[in-house]
DNA sequence: TGCCAGGTGATCG
DNA sequence: CGATCACATGGC
C-alpha cells in the first residue's frame, strides 16, 4: 500500500496548466489525467480531486515530511497567486484574458542544474523534442531511481561531474545536435567553478537580477533567452521576462512591439509587469500557444 | 520540400 | 553595436 499525501483546499492550481506551459519537461499526463514526475532522486504521481470547486491534490508516494521539504516548495505553494494575478489584471485586458486561460499556473521552483541543462536544449527545438532529448539523456548517463513497485524505470538528469567526462560523440544517442558540446562545456565550466553549489550560492549573493543574468551567460550555450529561463525557473527570480519567438509574437500582435525590438519589450515587461514579470511572461506564453494550438485545430 | 522549433556563437561591416 | 549565418534534428 502505497503511501500518498493529501493537500487539501488548493487554490491557484492547475495540473495541466502548470506543467504543459512549457517551464518543465519531465512531468508526463497519464490516462486518467493525473501527473507523473520526476524531481531530483524522486517520482512522484499527482492528481486532483474537484469537488464542487474545491480542490484537493494527492501526491502519492508521499510522506507528511517529504511534502514539507520537497514538493511545498517545488510547486510553489507557500505563495498566495490571487494577489498577484488581480495586480497583472489591474490595467490590463490582455493579461487579464491570459490569466483567465492559463488560470492555475504556478511557476515550479526547479532545481538549478537541470534547468541549465533543460533550457540549453531548448535552443532553436521544439518541446516534444526537447523532453526526448532530456529522457534520453537521463537513460543513458542518469541513475536509476528505486521505485519500489514500479513497472517503468525512472532516471536522475546526469551530474555536471558525469557530463565533464563526456565528448560530444558520446551524446550523440541523445539526438542533440550541435547543443551536445555547450552541454559537456557548460558541465566542464561549472566544475572549475567549485560545482553546482557553489554556483548555487553566487547567484544567491548576487545582488540584483541584472547579475544573475550576467553569471549564467558566462556558460557556452547560455545567453539572454536561456539564462532568463534558468533565473526563473531554476533560481527563484520572478522579476525576469524571458523572451522567445512566442513572447515576440504575443508582443507584437497583442501590445504592437516591433519584433525586432527585444530591449523595447524588456523595457515594457518592467514597467508594465515589474517584480511579476516572469509570472506574466508564462500567463503570455500559454495564451499565444493555446489560441495558435486552437487555431490549427480549425 | 522547405520551414519551423522556448537561440547562441562567430563573424563582418 | 547590429545584422547575418551556421548549427543538428525531426515533424508537418
Amino acid at each position: 500500500m502505497k503511501h500518498e499525501y493529501i493537500y487539501e483546499d488548493v487554490k491557484d492550481f492547475d495540473l495541466e496548466h502548470t506543467f504543459e506551459c512549457g517551464q518543465c519537461f519531465r512531468w508526463n499526463r497519464q490516462p486518467d489525467g493525473s501527473y507523473d514526475g520526476i524531481v531530483r532522486d524522486r517520482v512522484v504521481n499527482i492528481r486532483v480531486n474537484n469537488d464542487d470547486g474545491r480542490k484537493d491534490m494527492i501526491l502519492s508516494p508521499c510522506s507528511a515530511e517529504e511534502f514539507e521539504q520537497l514538493w511545498m516548495p517545488y510547486l510553489d505553494l507557500g505563495r498566495d497567486y490571487s494577489i498577484i494575478k488581480r495586480q497583472l489584471s489591474e490595467k490590463d485586458p490582455i493579461m487579464k484574458k491570459a490569466i483567465q486561460t492559463g488560470n492555475g499556473i504556478r511557476i515550479l521552483r526547479q532545481d538549478l542544474w537541470e534547468t541549465m541543462v533543460s533550457f540549453i536544449l531548448s535552443q532553436n527545438n521544439n518541446i516534444p523534442r526537447i523532453k526526448g532529448c532530456i529522457e534520453k539523456l537521463c537513460e543513458e548517463f542518469g541513475k536509476l531511481i528505486n521505485t519500489s513497485g514500479s513497472t517503468q524505470p525512472f532516471y536522475t538528469i546526469p551530474t555536471p561531474e558525469v557530463l565533464a567526462q563526456l565528448e560530444a560523440e558520446d551524446l550523440s544517442v541523445c539526438r542533440m545536435g550541435y547543443r551536445a558540446s555547450y552541454l559537456i562545456q557548460t558541465a566542464r565550466q561549472v566544475l572549475e567553478m567549485g560545482g553546482i553549489k557553489s554556483l548555487q550560492e553566487k547567484l544567491e549573493k548576487a545582488e540584483n537580477g541584472t547579475q544573475v543574468l550576467e553569471i549564467l551567460q558566462t556558460f557556452q550555450g547560455i545567453g539572454p533567452k536561456v539564462a532568463n529561463c534558468i533565473a526563473l525557473f531554476g533560481a527563484g527570480r520572478m522579476d525576469t521576462f524571458p523572451i522567445d519567438v512566442w513572447v515576440r509574437r504575443v508582443m507584437h500582435e497583442l501590445y504592437g512591439i516591433d519584433k525586432k525590438h527585444t530591449q523595447e519589450m524588456e523595457d515594457f515587461a518592467k514597467k508594465h509587469f515589474g517584480e511579476w514579470g516572469g509570472i506574466a511572461q508564462q500567463y503570455l506564453f500559454y495564451y499565444i500557444r493555446e489560441r495558435n494550438r486552437k487555431e490549427a485545430e480549425k
